[in-house]
DNA sequence: TGCTATTGTGTAAAAAATACACATTTTTGC
DNA sequence: GCAAAAATGTGTATTTTTTACACAATAGCA
């Protein structure tokens, strides 16, 4: 069970084995290569129901079809670079909440041929971007009612809601779906959405003030039809600094 | 805040504006490629410590540097498939528990041009497989020792072992790197090893035992110089059934 | 002014996690 | 064969966390 040892220097090859040193340009010149992207299932809150941004597919073979915003990426630019870029150049937003999720690589996903392509998702709150392209309708699809989407992209923004499911009950990413003010009952409906399920109030606001990382702002909502709640902000900063390792072992 | 409504015929296009439709086979002929790699972090435990599987870079660039094993993806290939064909091919292990963990893109991680990688974690049982390629050094590293690793490798296996690190907290995971049979002090190393933290040996059983997929084989150890424990196997199948999602609230 | 809708708050009970000690079993060395 | 060494196997009390649950206060609206 033990590893033989073949008392050879550290850091030479052993003694009558030669290893094979190749021209690293020609080798990579001699790879096969293919095209990638990125696609980005970008989401937002809106009406109580979480969103994904999409536009009307321009290829022939999804006529009709939804698909998620994506690019090819660019030579010299990496991959979190590329999923910003798609970002800002149609919503004009920087500084969103991005993350790679997974990459997709069934080699039949594109009607035109091989493209690999990894898959962002990214949290961001509609009321406070305008989108920067109004044609191929883009817009914010509810995530309940999502149908006829084209390439492979129900897939990935399924994978991308499940990421999504699990990051907001590990951290409060949530928050970025969220305006810079919101009060308690906004953020626990955003809860409710993403999960699917009731939350009971007393302790959902217990837990997010055990938090600490609530800041009131000493606002109230105005303009709502009932008694109107505190408006707070999310202390981001504070959040990264005291940001926690996993360590629950919880099967 | 709320979005226009245009009245145009769901799944139609709006008046007047104009899908370019394009042809996907001359699109993606056009994009630029790139070449894409696998790279497995592949994960032992062995005398208590957690191991990787390395290999001399064969690179003038990385000369006596430690590198991953790691494959071109073939046309019409997978990436989950690349990455079982790599540890097929280095072990001789099929069934081996294998999961793509992150992309990395950085332009200029390969010495030879534009190489953009796939990260795979995967755990086996380093006992019960032998290597099936032995030049170039192959070997099994403690995970506590990395130098001098080629490419951005040591990036890619610290992102791998946090990967690691999370994973066996939400799943018992940890199992694919022991042997069929195995102890419970076994088991504890091994979590102890991985998180690098002393468990209470009481309480880690409790949670095992709670956890109801251990098989007790009516075996125990032998040839240990102290009193040998029992011996489980652990319920692979139950426990795939009963696989639980993600709901703990747990920032 | 009263009706509606929603905010804001505390406590008791249950469940889960933690801390902790001693008798038992086997091998090994004398 | 006996004592020492090394690890197994087991239960309970305490603390912490999670859950369940009800009522008074506030603003808008008719």
């Amino acid at each position: 069970m033990h590893m033989k040892k073949n008392g050879q220097k550290a850091g030479l090859p052993p003694e009558g084995k030669e290893i094979l040193i190749k021209d690293a340009k020609s080798l990579v010149d001699n790879y096969p290569k293919v095209a990638i992207t990125v696609d980005c299932v970008i989401f937002g809150f809106q009406e109580n129901e979480l969103k994904v941004l999409l536009i009307r597919s321009d290829l022939e073979a999804f006529r009709n079809k939804w698909t998620l915003l994506g690019d090819i990426i660019r030579d010299n630019e990496e991959l979190d670079d590329a999923a910003d870029r798609v970002l800002l150049e149609r919503t004009g937003m920087t500084n969103v909440f991005l993350e790679q999720v997974r990459t997709f690589s069934s080699p039949s996903r594109h009607p035109g041929g091989r493209v690999i392509t990894v898959a962002y998702a990214s949290l961001l709150d509609i009321g406070h971007h305008q989108l920067k392209i109004t044609d191929n309708e883009l817009h914010w699809h509810p995530l309940n009612s999502l149908t006829d989407m084209g390439f492979d992209h129900r897939q990935i923004v399924d994978a991308c809601y499940n990421w999504l499911k699990k990051m907001i009950q590990e951290h409060p990413l949530g928050l970025n779906l969220l305006p810079d003010k919101f009060s308690l009952r906004e953020l626990q409906n955003l809860y409710e959405a993403i999960l699917g399920i009731e939350l009971d109030r007393r302790n959902f606001r217990k837990k997010f003030f055990t938090m600490d990382f609530l800041i009131d702002t000493g606002e109230m909502e105005v303009d709502v039809p009932h008694r109107p709640g505190k408006l707070y902000r999310f202390n981001f900063k504070k959040y990264e600094r005291n940001k926690k390792k996993w360590y629950a072992i919880d099967f």
